[in-house]
DNA sequence: GATCCTCGAGTTCA
DNA sequence: CTCGAGGATC
């Protein structure tokens, strides 16, 4: 199925044509730079190898395509090339090795610079003015865009100081700084405009307006990097004093150029631009390495598209294009449907990416992603890879959309979505292993119950070989019980057991484990809590839990309603919890795992905080009952001293006490379901044991950090952010996640990110690690 | 009822 | 890290 190089040649030429119109003139490209590219390099590739299928018309001839017909077209005096490229260490090292031979001079001079991601052109000065400005286009002739350019801050109108040449050509990039870009698709966003894709393309199609007003409000900015023709004048002889030059004269240059010696010099350049990458004001794509002196450049000469002394090193793409082999839904520990891509292994930003999330069906359907499509992936900011789009011409015939499976894959029971929810969830719970999987490794992690070494083979081989159908079974686990594990499992697998082959029982692993799990008896409220998985009880929620009740046994048998007297615990949550513990199964668990040794070490009263609402007309608020508000039930609380006799109360009651008479029915409605006079019940006696438990008051410590909030963002060298976070909880603090107004301090490590720079917008106090460990060393 | 803030849950790869 | 959604607040 190999094609002749003829007909490869042919269709990849085709393939470029048509990529490079779209990104050229029309300023919709279709694929993504790193696919054009390849497809560039291996037509290149192609051509060297057959010599007698280069043809004059090859994308590999050209730098670009026609101009659009709406600007004038500018003939450049000089051309204007594009730029080799380069993506390993040894290209950088051939491309310094091939100078070095040819002029016969051992280390070289190099002037580096970021490649910015931006849009070429080319200024025209004559006697020191501004008289026209053009893009690339094709590289022999652009369009006359010198109205648009005038509008661009950073170009100079007129030229500073003296001795520059009657006519001179200055070459650079316009480009789109990141926040600049930011800022005006945010206003964008507000006023309905239209929203800019990427920074490069603001920049592209800010230019080719055709109403140079429409460009001044592009926030466009320019950094110059080259010259063209000069005339009447002379400049310095090497590229950097000729960088210096320009700036004398009024030009932007980045300010991160330098010249630097050698191969090991570019490389080492790289390294430095690329670990700054993300801080830079402006997106770049790669570095330019150019030989430093001009008289060498000209010795070096051109290949037909290209200088021979210059060359981009580009950074691994961000951006790649694969085909999805599969569309997989993976089930959560909460039952969640997640659908996830299979992808067609992928090289992205320096990892092989072969899973992408697709978030939900939602996703899906806004994407239009079909099994057999060819997709964009990124990993953006972060390191999840995330498909971006798809290539709508590159479907294959019949590829059929995607829809959310009506079943559990794992459990065969129905996948159901809540009215107005945007997730699909089994609706299997524990009956389903992949839910019972995932609760299991929810419960062993390091936050919850901490049992180092239970990772995802054993729970899968242990559910799997059902050796657990609780996490309570966890404690029943004996060594002989894991060996016989591993032995079913390795016949199972066909794998040669490690014990036959060494001759010996290997027994350590097994050991380890039951000592991790025998370790995790003895835990606190907080994590115990956290453990159980109850939907809605992250680790916050169950930490304000374990603060406010304090006892395990007291949480298991409380009502619902009472739970809503946790701050940040509303209807929702607190009728989760009560879910959740009205299950006999899961009630079961929790006997079972106390019956085997787990153990509470931090059982305390309940808070002298809860005092407040502990009466009548807080539980009945608590109750949500329709038509009795807040107001209501501070009535209803006052003429009913108890929950028995309201209860037993007659409605005409309800209306002595100052309900109006559609609430009472209301009331009277709502008490005729046994199951909400029961709670009622409960929850009377709930209060009445309450009252009972609570002190009258506690002794508040007072931290130095009572009242702020705290966020820590970046990386610590003495200590973990937990390790951290928990030494100012100690202090006082709140530690928070992410940074609002309400933040009083941001702890700032080694490369922080967007934290950092939105706490610097508004204004918050920021210490960095060696201010955090002063404090901590005076406070403790 | 709208808006802001925070929490929960899910996710990738070395 | 990001999204969605629950809770608090005005």
């Amino acid at each position: 199925m190999t094609a002749t190089p003829a007909i490869r040649a042919a269709k990849l030429r085709q393939q470029l044509d048509d990529a490079s119109y779209r990104y050229h003139v029309l300023d919709e490209p279709n694929i993504p730079d790193a696919e054009y590219d390849k497809l560039l390099r291996e037509l290149d590739e192609l051509e060297a190898a057959h010599p007698e299928l280069a043809t004059p018309d090859s994308p590999t001839q050209r730098v670009g395509s026609a101009p659009s017909s709406k600007f004038a077209e500018v003939r450049h005096a000089i051309p204007m090339l594009s730029l080799g490229n380069a993506f390993s260490e040894t290209e950088v090292r051939d491309f310094a090795r091939r100078i070095e031979d040819k002029l016969k001079r051992p280390v070289l001079e190099f002037s580096a610079e970021p490649k910015l991601d931006g849009l070429a052109i080319s200024l025209r000065y004559e006697n020191g003015r501004f008289v026209q400005g053009a893009t690339r286009g094709d590289g022999a002739s652009g369009e006359d865009v010198t109205a648009n350019l005038r509008t661009v801050k950073a170009i100079p109108l007129h030229l500073r100081g003296k001795g520059w040449p009657a006519i001179l050509e200055v070459r650079g990039e316009v480009y789109m700084p990141r926040a600049a870009f930011e800022k005006y698709n945010e206003q964008a966003r507000l006023h309905g405009g239209k929203v800019l894709a990427n920074p490069r393309n603001g920049a592209a199609g800010s230019l080719r307006q055709l109403d140079p007003r429409l460009t001044a409000q592009r926030p466009l900015s320019f950094f110059a990097y080259g010259v063209g023709l000069v005339e009447g004048g002379a400049l310095p002889d090497t590229h950097s004093a000729t960088l210096k030059r320009l700036r004398e004269w009024g030009f932007p240059v980045s300010s991160e150029s330098e010249v630097v010696e050698g191969a090991q010099g570019l490389l080492d350049y790289y390294q430095r631009i690329g670990g700054k990458r993300d801080a830079l004001a402006f997106d770049i794509d790669g570095v330019v390495y150019k030989l430093d002196d001009n008289a060498g450049q000209r010795e070096m000469g051109f290949v037909s598209r290209a200088p021979r002394w210059a060359i981009a090193h580009k950074f691994p793409a961000q951006e790649q294009s694969t085909t999805v082999e599969a569309i997989e839904i993976q089930i959560g520990r909460t039952g969640a449907a997640t659908p996830v891509a299979r992808l067609k292994p992928v090289q992205v930003a320096g990892v092989v990416v072969t899973n992408a999330t697709l978030h939900n069906a939602d996703q899906i359907a806004r994407l239009d992603v079909r099994v057999g499509d060819t997709v964009i992936v990124r990993r953006a900011g972060d390191v999840i890879p995330e498909v971006v789009s798809v290539m709508l011409e590159q479907r294959p015939k019949g590829a059929r959309s995607w829809a959310m499976p009506a079943v559990c894959p794992i459990c065969g029971s129905e996948i159901v979505r809540e009215e107005g929810e945007a997730v699909w969830r089994c609706s299997g719970e524990l009956s389903c292993p992949a839910q019972r999987k995932e609760a299991i490794r929810h419960f062993a992690s390091r936050r919850a119950m901490d049992i180092e070494g239970l990772g995802d083979r054993f729970i899968e081989a242990l559910s799997d070989l059902d050796y657990l159908q609780s996490v309570a079974d966890l404690y029943k686990l004996k060594l002989e019980d894991l060996l016989e594990m591993k032995r079913r499992a390795d016949e199972r697998d066909g794998t040669t057991p490690e014990t036959v082959k060494s001759g010996k029982i290997a027994t350590k692993w097994a050991e380890n484990l039951i000592e991790a799990i025998d370790r995790s008896r003895s835990t606190t409220l907080e994590r115990f809590l956290f453990a159980l998985g109850i939907q809605h009880v992250g680790e916050s929620t169950a930490k304000a839990l374990a603060a406010w009740f304090g006892d395990l046994e007291l949480i298991r048998r409380l009502p619902w309603p009472l739970f809503k007297h946790v701050p940040d615990v509303g209807g929702e949550v607190a009728r989760s919890i009560g879910h959740f513990l009205d299950q006999p199964g899961n009630q079961q668990v929790i006997d079972d795992l106390l019956a085997r040794g787990v153990t509470i070490s931090d059982t305390h009263p309940p808070t002298a905080k809860l005092r407040e609402g502990l009466d009548m007309a807080a539980l009945l608020a608590d109750l949500e009952i329709p038509k009795v508000t807040r107001i209501r039930a501070e009535q209803l609380g006052n003429a009913f001293a108890t929950a028995q006799a309201l209860v037993d109360a007659p409605t005409h009651n309800f209306v002595s006490a100052g309900l109006p008479s559609e609430s009472a029915n209301a009331l009277a409605a709502w008490l005729e379901d046994p199951e909400n006079a029961e709670l009622l019940l409960r929850g009377g006696e709930a209060i009445a044991q309450l009252r009972a438990l609570v002190p009258e008051s506690e002794e508040v410590v007072a931290g130095p950090l009572d009242g702020k909030t705290v966020v820590l963002t970046g990386g610590l060298s003495s200590m973990s952010r937990d390790e951290a976070g928990a030494k100012l909880e100690a202090l006082g603090a709140k530690i928070a996640g992410s940074v609002s107004k309400k933040t009083s301090l941001v702890v700032a490590g080694e490369a922080a990110g967007s934290k950092l720079a939105k706490a610097e917008e508004l204004g918050i106090e920021i210490w960095d690690e060696a201010k955090l460990l002063e404090f901590l060393e005076a406070n403790e």
